[in-house]
DNA sequence: CTGAAAGCGCTTACAG
DNA sequence: CTGAAAGCGCTTACAG
């Protein structure tokens, strides 16, 4: 435990004050050039480091942002915050992570720690049954917020995904195939997510007069197991639902599984979409179709929304940032093959990856 | 923006010094309960908030550790980073959290950045190519260090793997089948983990006195994607193997997928086996037969580790902690009755996990 | 362009 | 059992 050297020391060996060591370190224009040559050579040969928690608790401004991540077991949400953490670090901040498990205790004690840490700002992915007045909260503590995909409420910053638009996309696109009994695979009742991804299904549902039965809202667990309890429960439906749309990605892998312990295959026996193109989406067999928001793009635009906030020019008075990205469909075998009403689909999507691009009517 | 008060203001509200407010916050036994019950009734009345970098910088102790992952889209990396988390907070420390994208100059650039954070400690899985000489000069900062998943020397704490010793287990398995032409899907040359785990592989062949043809020892990237390509190298070659040990799940899933595409099934054209269980492995098609060492338990190893080397009371002078987890083999249908020499492993297999246990020998 | 002084919110001996 | 004082490593007005 060597005892690292400080601006005290760094001025002595300059032969300056330590007033003029920290102008250096700013990158201060109002040091002469030469002195700050003499000041970093100092720095230099003495092995000088940094210590931020002092700069932290004397200027006004903290450089370390905390990020709050309800599952990381969700390839989405990892790609979500490896996106973050890259556009925060290449603005100098550093990220304080942590994992709440969708667990509401573990996010107030997590959130708690951050505050703590003094950190600058929050970018939040909120805990299901998180209690709608913790945005006014964090506020309150004035550190800036912004939620990722899932909104709390239109007056904190929130970046996110038009879920009812992708879903009533997906279920618009077995439709086209050719299917009229679909399946949903999520939640019947819920938290705002789940409401709208459902909503999004029974909308397209609804515009092509189908009628739905209550049967096929299938309420799951939102993991690969749920996924599989959903095929089971499609497969002893009379008349049974040929097409599946699922709530994420898990549980469509979960799907694809089941399908296949069947002796079945996913674009033939059902269609299957999911939701979030994480990317083994791509290596599935057979690959999965799929609504994409881009999780890297979501990550940028959230750590810009936050990176605006935390901005010393900011006036804090620009009106909160309502960001829902439009999602594509990316159709892959899965999906295609099954109803065979549209040849030309089902020749060549199984090699050939196709967006189709989300367009508001 | 309000301003936070601070233990001076809890100080006058109570109507002591901020001496014992300190104490207090403490739980240090030497103040009165009395008192401190009234100091603990004027800081929630205040909503007092900690401020633990303020502590840290006149405190000897900072109860920040930092946390150096190579390659997060790697999912058991990320079953890792949540299992030190977990425990890292249970004993009330924050985990800062850097990707270093297998990037050595992020890498720099991240270590830069913890070490101006003055983190009590680091838990790194050194990026490829990282420099022999960086654990010795993270010591030097005087900041405790321990390793996972890839060693560098043995003066330094290390929790890791047995990979020859798992890949001969995987290499044995095959051979077991009945397999005798067995290919390796990774890297001919590279970082000591790439040499363990192809060694491990040559190990058992020749223990079997099987030779190695050298177009077996097939050179891919560490993705699926390299998977891929990895079948197509197999299928050309006359004669060609059976089996294929791959790298990890992540060559291994490209494998299943490519196999897929070719109208083949792993477990009848090939035999596959991967490394590192993640658990997405349970749901491929064919469930995919792998190694296993349990990321979580390697995980909490790690970070126990780190502790006892945190904690004020240890001397500093035990020795290098050196943990190698022998693996298990997880065997799926990935795996079983392409050979169908041993009828009794194949018939179960496909629905029943197994687990063959580790045994040196 | 540079220095002396005060202070960020805590903890830690040292008195009493 | 409690308080007064010094100081952790920085930054920030304020002088000059």
């Amino acid at each position: 435990m060597k005892t690292v050297p400080t601006i005290q020391d760094i001025a002595a060996a300059a032969g300056v004050s330590k007033s003029t060591v920290s102008l250096v370190l700013q990158q201060s224009p109002k040091i002469k050039a030469e002195t700050a040559d003499k000041v970093r050579a100092a720095a230099q040969l003495l092995g000088y480091v940094y210590n931020r928690g002092a700069a932290n608790l004397r200027g006004t401004r903290s450089t370390i942002v905390g990020m709050v991540i309800n599952d990381l077991t969700n390839p989405f949400f990892v790609e979500l915050l490896v996106a973050i953490e890259r556009v925060l670090a290449q603005s100098g901040y550093t990220t304080l992570m942590a994992h709440t498990a969708e667990n509401v205790a573990t996010q107030t004690r997590v959130l708690q720690s951050m505050r703590e840490q003094n950190v600058a700002g929050l970018i939040m992915s909120p805990a299901l049954g998180t209690p709608e007045q913790l945005p006014d909260e964090i506020k309150s503590w004035g550190i800036p917020l912004v939620l990722v995909m899932r909104p709390m409420g239109t007056d904190v910053d929130t970046v996110g995904v038009d879920n009812s638009f992708g879903f009533a996309l997906a279920t618009e696109h077995l439709i086209a195939q050719g299917h009229t009994r679909i399946a949903f695979a999520g939640n019947r009742t819920g938290y705002a997510v789940a409401n709208q991804r459902r909503q999004g299904y029974l909308t397209a549902m609804a515009s092509h007069a189908l009628t739905v039965a209550d049967e096929w809202i299938i309420d799951v667990e939102l993991t690969p197991e749920g996924g599989r309890k959903a095929v089971r429960s499609i497969f002893e439906m009379r008349p049974r639902p040929t097409a599946v749309v699922c709530y994420n990605d898990q549980v469509a892998f979960g799907v694809l599984h089941e399908l296949d312990r069947m002796g079945k295959r996913a674009g033939k026996a059902l269609a299957v979409v999911g939701c979030d193109n994480v990317v083994a989406a791509e290596h599935t067999n057979p690959p999965l179709t799929t609504l994409s928001a881009g999780a890297d793009k979501l990550g940028t635009i959230a750590s810009e929304t936050l990176l605006a906030r935390l901005d010393p020019a900011a006036d804090g008075k620009e009106p909160p940032v309502q960001y829902f990205a439009i999602p594509q469909l990316v159709v892959r075998e899965s999906s295609v093959g099954s109803a065979g009403r549209h040849p030309h689909l089902s020749v060549d999507a199984p090699r050939t990856e196709r967006r189709v691009a989300g367009q508001r009517q």
